[in-house]
DNA sequence: GTGTTGACGTTCC
DNA sequence: CGGAACGCCAACA
């Protein structure tokens, strides 16, 4: 028998599909990892990701408040995110968040609309 | 094998 | 809207 497909394989391949100029939370590539309310594995697979090398648009993984969220640890490469992001079409908020409500992904499902009828964005 | 930490999320105040 | 607490799972010491 074969050896799964860890679950990060699966993260990775759902990061990838993100179009440019769009924008996914950890929860809700969790949810299509099939790993619903595991977003900080989400996390720690994406901290594991060579970002150097962009093999997954981790840029494009936001947080549910639609901030960058990063580790002081990883030495600012939060600007390199923001600037990524900019590159690609993507406005911050006067406070540095984005508008998740023009920019959030939508896989090709109705589920968008589940979606923002679920997070109830303020 | 146990304890702590962590690119998070949600709920409560 | 901001801060605090709990949850959830995997990696690390």
């Amino acid at each position: 028998m074969t050896k799964e497909a860890t679950s990060y394989d699966r993260i990775y391949e759902i990061v990838r599909q993100i179009p440019r100029g769009y924008v996914a939370t950890y929860g809700q590539i969790a949810e299509l990892a099939n790993l619903a309310r595991k977003a900080r594995v989400v996390g720690y697979a994406l901290y594991r990701v060579d970002m150097q090398s962009l093999d997954v648009p981790w840029q494009r993984v936001v947080n549910a408040k639609g901030e960058i969220s990063l580790s002081p640890l990883r030495f600012g490469t939060d600007y390199l995110q923001r600037s990524l992001l900019e590159a690609e079409g993507i406005i911050f908020s006067p406070t540095g968040k984005i508008d998740l409500r023009k920019y959030l992904w939508k896989p090709d499902l109705g589920w968008a609309v589940t979606s923002a009828d679920h997070h109830n964005i303020k």
